[in-house]
RNA sequence: GGGUGGAUAGCUCAGCGGUAGAGCGCCGCCCUUACAAGGCGGAUGUCCAGGGUUCGAUCCCCUGUCCACCCA
């Protein structure tokens, strides 16, 4: 066999996508193709939704970076100001902690450092380790602008978050306040309610125990039994309560448990709120300082709140007997004390939910502290009439409903965490007359009684916070007047998952509506989570997850278990890996993980990727490579080229491929700008490999043949043009490979300066195509093309079913009534037919195709809208008797259907009539075929 | 406890009032000078169950079952 490239062949046989990729990312950058012009009235921007620093891409990213990059590309080729603003977001405990963990295997800790020395080494860290997530969006091809990439921390971001900060104090949406938070004991920080996570179903344990009882003057009255999940808060209980209906417990209205402890008497309550007289023993332990619920009662009934936590999870002096004890070993260890005391009254076993933190994982407790919050109902009003009256449209629909209810029923957020890295809260408490300032510029004096003596807040904030004002914060605000800002902003979609639609795009509604008077974006689009192709969400543990750069790249299995391990999977996640990827990846190439990753719909809540459907889009990223590889041979020595409209076309498969690329480019168009990028690459895909490829270039074969040089021409000016624009289109979608040929195909001139930059012609700033300007709908073309494709199908069905190989010439007799349309095509093309059949076509009088077998030895038959044909030299009447039978089997079984509705009087007068016509004539056609191979099968005997 | 989404071919998923689709897999045949990462042909479905609306339901409505996610 030769060898690919031993002849003249313009292109490898295979596209081998790795060299490709760095050489064009390289180029498109260094010739600034990714910076906006600044120029035109249309802008298009994008913020990316900033991964975190310490991030390494994930499918999560590839996913959202695929979709902003096919939309930017795409704007960009429609002629907008095409702006993709890229950044990273300090992520505070994230970035702590893996810092942290440096300085631990160092021997050393933040604190032996000290705050101003952990900070700098934090910086430190980000100078040399928080690009790399910058160097995989640029693997995948990302087009955003690097010149104006912006990390939360940059100065000018930080002047943002003070500036924010310091206005909505002045306004009175940001308070100080003690309240009961959430706090992680393992980062010792608050968290804000959306970082705290819901573990479910857990297994837990429902420990009951006994509280002797005393009334008012101190004698016994026996006792009450209390469940609880957590018996070391008994520390902190300051009431029981029970039903005020309760008859069980009526004679203890009044009297008080006594701590078996702490010297404490707690009065027995009644509260309906708290009590389920169904639950449990019907008496519940109040810890107002460590329950939500109790929180709520106490300040009901005026409870005295006592804290038995010290930051650290250890019980603090409050603890009695147990302080200085972590959480859990005082919980056993206050289960033991009861029991010693003949006060345990057993256990139970209790499924439960755990609240977590969704940073270190720990168990998170409630407590009671002073925090720094946002008030929310008044900017979440705004926000939810912005999406209400259309301003922002969030996509899929169904979010919007999950939005609003988040917003109506919304709590303040706590905005201060205990944590060194972040943005400092500018609050300042005078020691002198313990006013705080709130300002701007770090004030040397308090500015109520100008004492000098001023405390700096240690906390700094969320980093969500800051996130908040990505879209206006990254284009210069609070300058007012940033030519950024004022050309960009609003920006147009906002893409991400929406697993933060609440951590990010609500909170970026609210505040670009409260600081620029002006939604942020006007179409938010959320994409789904991508899982195993199980449906499992990819996880460490499981072993599951998969590393786009190893799609792109390739890698062993040896490697893909290795890694896996390395980052804690269990044993079951090895074998899964083992089982599902027995050969590792092959080198896939960006451009079919970006196809793949577009073609799942946006609907969904799960893009369950699977290696085979990217294996897939490699092998159609090689079809194309092909279909360009045919025609670059067939151009050589022509002068064919791209003008970038469409040629006049006179023969038939030129005029229908044309059509046909009318009909994809409206599709990938209106998909594109339906958010369905899933139809948008599907139809191209389909377009390339069923239409081009499947038809059109073998049908240009012969064309090309052709004796008449107009022809000849004409077909190769379709060819170049069909192959030029289809690149174009694809282009936002397969960036790398539609470059690497599109580069090749020969241009005219002055077509190939490209849209911007006359000096380095690139796809990427070519006019994106339409079906107006790049292609020609011609009705009659595909209706004649239909035909005749139906003909072919047909004549090679009977050719496989005959063992009739392609390389064995036939003859193929056929008729059909003087009029039809596929009469009058099948003659004028007999040649293509013939070549595409390696057949020789022969028209017959109709009558001898009554009885083909008088006049064709041993005649398969088939029949295809008004022709009916004969394939003489089939050997086996049994099969053809087979085949005839299973194709009269499928027209009856539709005729059956199609007779059902038109006896069914009510269809024939209520259907809309042209249903009803539509309905006939297929009727009417399915019968006639039907008699024909009732005939041919009568015939045979 | 409240909410949202899903259940369609062996697998992963589109579709969505008018005779069920794709990719992969499966079964034949074929190294056909663009492509074996390919070509040609073929098989495959109680569209979760039960009711209702309709001339007509996989699609709309109701009820139920199971799964996933979110909120408390």
């Amino acid at each position: 066999m030769s060898d690919a490239n031993d002849d003249e062949t313009l292109l490898p046989k295979t596209y081998t996508p790795a060299e490709a990729e760095a050489r064009w990312y390289d180029f498109w950058e260094s010739s600034g193709f990714f910076s906006p012009t600044g120029e035109g009235e249309k802008t298009y921007t994008i913020a990316i939704p900033p991964p975190n620093v310490t991030g390494t891409l994930h499918m999560g990213h590839a996913c959202r970076t695929t979709f902003e990059d096919v939309l930017t590309r795409y704007h960009r080729m429609k002629g907008y100001d095409a702006l993709w603003i890229p950044g990273t977001d300090h992520a505070g405990i994230a970035t702590q902690v893996v810092v942290e963990r440096l300085l631990a295997r160092e021997g050393t800790t933040r604190h032996e450092l000290g705050r101003e020395a952990f900070v700098e080494r934090v910086w430190e860290w980000k100078r040399s380790s928080g690009g790399r997530i910058y160097e995989q969006l640029r693997k995948m091809g990302s087009s955003c602008d690097w010149t104006r990439a912006r990390f939360t921390m940059d100065p000018d971001l930080s002047v943002a978050v003070r500036e924010a900060f310091v206005r909505l104090y002045e306004q009175g949406l940001i308070y100080r306040g003690t309240r009961l938070v959430n706090w992680d004991v393992e980062t010792q920080t608050v968290l804000s309610d959306l970082e705290v996570e819901t573990q479910e179903n857990v297994q837990g344990e429902l420990f009951e125990m006994a509280y002797p009882v005393v009334d008012a003057e101190g004698n016994a009255r026996g006792e009450v039994v209390v469940a609880t999940t957590r018996p070391e808060t008994m520390l902190g209980d300051t009431a029981l309560a029970v039903h005020p209906d309760d008859e069980r417990y009526a004679h203890l209205h009044g009297c008080f448990g006594k701590h078996p402890f702490v010297d404490r008497l707690v009065p027995i309550i009644t509260d309906a709120e708290l009590v389920d007289m169904a639950f449990g023993t019907g008496v519940v332990k109040v810890t107002p300082a460590h329950d939500p619920n109790d929180f709520a009662t106490g300040k009901r009934h005026g409870l005295e709140e006592i804290n038995i936590l010290n930051l650290d999870g250890t019980l603090n002096e409050n603890g009695g007997p147990f302080a200085g004890m972590e959480r859990f070993v005082a919980r056993r260890a206050v289960k033991a004390k009861l029991d010693e005391l003949g006060l345990a009254r057993g256990s139970k076993k209790h499924v439960m939910t755990l609240p977590r933190s969704q940073r270190s994982g720990t168990i998170v407790e409630p407590m009671i502290s002073t925090q720094w919050f946002v008030k929310m109902e008044p900017l979440a009003g705004p926000a939810i009439a912005a999406v209400e009256d259309g301003r922002i449209q969030i996509l899929p629909e169904d979010w919007t409903k999950t939005y609003f209810h988040w917003l109506r029923n919304i709590q303040d957020w706590c905005i201060s965490r205990q944590l060194w890295w972040g943005h400092a809260i500018p609050a300042f408490y005078c020691q002198a007359c313990e006013h705080v300032n709130v300002t701007r510029e770090d004030p040397s004096a308090c500015a109520k009684c100008g004492s000098a003596d001023l405390v700096a807040d240690p906390d700094v904030l969320d980093t969500w916070f800051s996130s908040a004002l990505w879209p206006f914060s990254t284009l210069g605000w609070p300058n007012e007047d940033a030519a950024d800002l004022r050309r960009y902003y609003p920006t147009q979609d906002l893409e991400t998952g929406y697993d933060i639609l609440f951590f990010w795009v609500a909170r970026m509604i609210m505040m670009g509506l409260h600081f620029m008077g002006e939604v942020p974006f006007s179409r938010v689009l959320l994409a789904g989570l991508v899982t195993d192709e199980r449906g499992e969400k990819m996880s460490k543990v499981k072993g599951n997850v998969i590393d786009p750069l190893d799609v792109i790249s390739g890698t062993s299995l040896d490697a893909l278990v290795t890694k896996a391990e390395a980052a804690g999977s269990k044993p079951e996640g090895l074998s899964y890996l083992k089982k599902t990827y027995p050969e590792g990846f092959a080198e896939y190439g960006t451009d079919a993980l970006r196809m793949t990753l577009l073609s799942y719909s946006p609907q969904s809540r799960r893009i369950a990727l699977s290696l085979k459907r990217v294996e897939g889009y490699r092998n159609f990223s090689n079809k194309l490579w092909n279909a360009a590889r045919y025609a670059l041979m067939k151009l050589e020595g022509s002068d064919a080229r791209a003008s970038g409209a469409a040629p006049a076309a006179s023969a038939l498969a030129n005029r229908w491929i044309l059509s046909r690329l009318a009909h994809a480019l409206d599709a990938a168009g209106e998909g594109v700008d339906g958010y369905r990028l899933d139809d948008a690459s599907g139809a191209l895909y389909h377009f390339v490999w069923d239409e081009l490829c499947d038809w059109y270039l073998e049908l240009s074969k012969p064309l090309l043949e052709s004796e008449d040089p107009a022809v000849v021409a004409e077909t190769r000016a379709v060819l170049v043009h069909v192959l030029e624009t289809v690149l174009r289109a694809l282009h936002p979608m397969m960036p790398f490979i539609t470059e690497e040929i599109w580069q090749r195909v020969p241009k005219d001139t002055a077509y190939a300066a490209g849209l911007r930059r006359a000096d380095t012609p690139s796809v990427m700033v070519m006019p994106y195509p339409t079906a107006a300007t790049d292609a020609r709908a011609d009705a009659e073309a595909e209706a004649a093309l239909d035909g005749l494709k139906a003909f072919i199908t047909s004549a090679r069905s009977v050719r496989a079913e005959h063992d009739l190989p392609r390389s064995q010439r036939v003859a193929i007799h056929y008729a059909g009534a003087e009029g039809e349309l596929a009469l009058a095509v099948l003659r004028s093309e007999a040649r293509l037919v013939q070549t595409l059949l390696n057949a020789d076509l022969h028209e017959e009088p109709a009558a001898k195709l009554d009885d083909p077998s008088a006049h064709f030895a041993h005649a398969a038959i088939f029949v295809v809208a008004g022709l009916r044909a004969a394939v003489p030299g089939v050997i086996d009447p049994a099969k053809e008797r087979e085949r005839l039978g299973r194709e009269l089997k499928r027209v009856a079984k539709d005729l059956g259907v199609l007779g059902k509705k038109l006896t069914n009087p009510s269809f024939v007068d209520k259907a809309p009539a042209e249903l009803v016509e539509k309905t006939k004539r297929d009727a009417a056609d399915l019968d006639a075929k039907k008699s024909e191979l009732e005939a041919a099968l009568a015939r045979l005997g």
